[in-house]
DNA sequence: TCATCATATGAATAGTTGTTCATATGTTCA
DNA sequence: TGAACATATGAACAACTATTCATATGATGA
């Protein structure tokens, strides 16, 4: 922690008055550490244009069954994206439009760097 | 990977011509994951206020300055934050726009969330 | 130049997380 | 009921990451 000769308190207080609450900041936190792997944003990607089947993600994608269906789990926990059940199969799709602004706004900053 | 009966090599093709390239979704799942981290995130939205030094966000957050000193390097490579060096002190602040949205929208996510 | 201070950084450690393998669950159809 | 199949899940392991401590760097003023 840095001495006392500056003395920030005024402004400790201030910025402390205005940040929004610790528990929706970490709240906050989990959401994009979701987003942020890219296997689940692979997932994401792929089910922008259509639900799809678990074993269709992992064929789309290249990977396990088992590694796909872990990530679904996480995405549905976070409420990301929804399930609907026929017969043997599970089909997925996004579950809020959210999902595809995060996604853009992500885009955005990151295409905006490759310049 | 599942069985052969199920013939969704149409619409594995249809849906990898319309994926975003795969090195896209790397950077993107990147950023996210500089996002994903509590410190951070309080870090930033910290400096929604206002540019601050480095032992002012350690005091306003109680953490530790090499903490922050560690946290604020990743952000820098990120381009999320910038700083201005000024004499002893480095001043940091939000180096774009869709760090505010971004953040917007995930904090839109998260609060229909909890209703 | 030397002491003091703000910041940056390297190394070590502890905790977390993604993938894999093996297996369980639950559905369909013969 | 039992075989075949799609999906889900538990356990184990490997890889990654955040924090801490110690110290380096670089600036200021005496």
């Amino acid at each position: 922690m840095c001495a006392e000769h500056i003395d920030h308190s005024e402004i400790v207080k201030n910025t402390n008055s205005k940040m929004i609450d610790i528990d929706t900041l970490f709240e906050l936190a989990d959401l994009f550490k979701v987003f942020g792997d890219s296997t689940r944003i692979r997932i994401m990607c792929a089910l922008f244009e259509s639900e799809l089947s678990v074993c269709c993600i992992a064929d789309i994608l290249g990977l396990e069954q088992s590694t796909v269906s872990h990530q679904l789990r996480i995405l549905r926990q976070s409420k990301l994206v929804k399930v609907r059940k026929e017969g043997k199969q599970s089909f997925y799709s996004l579950d809020d439009d959210h999902v595809r602004q995060i996604f853009e706004m992500g885009l955005s900053h990151v295409t905006e760097n490759d310049k």
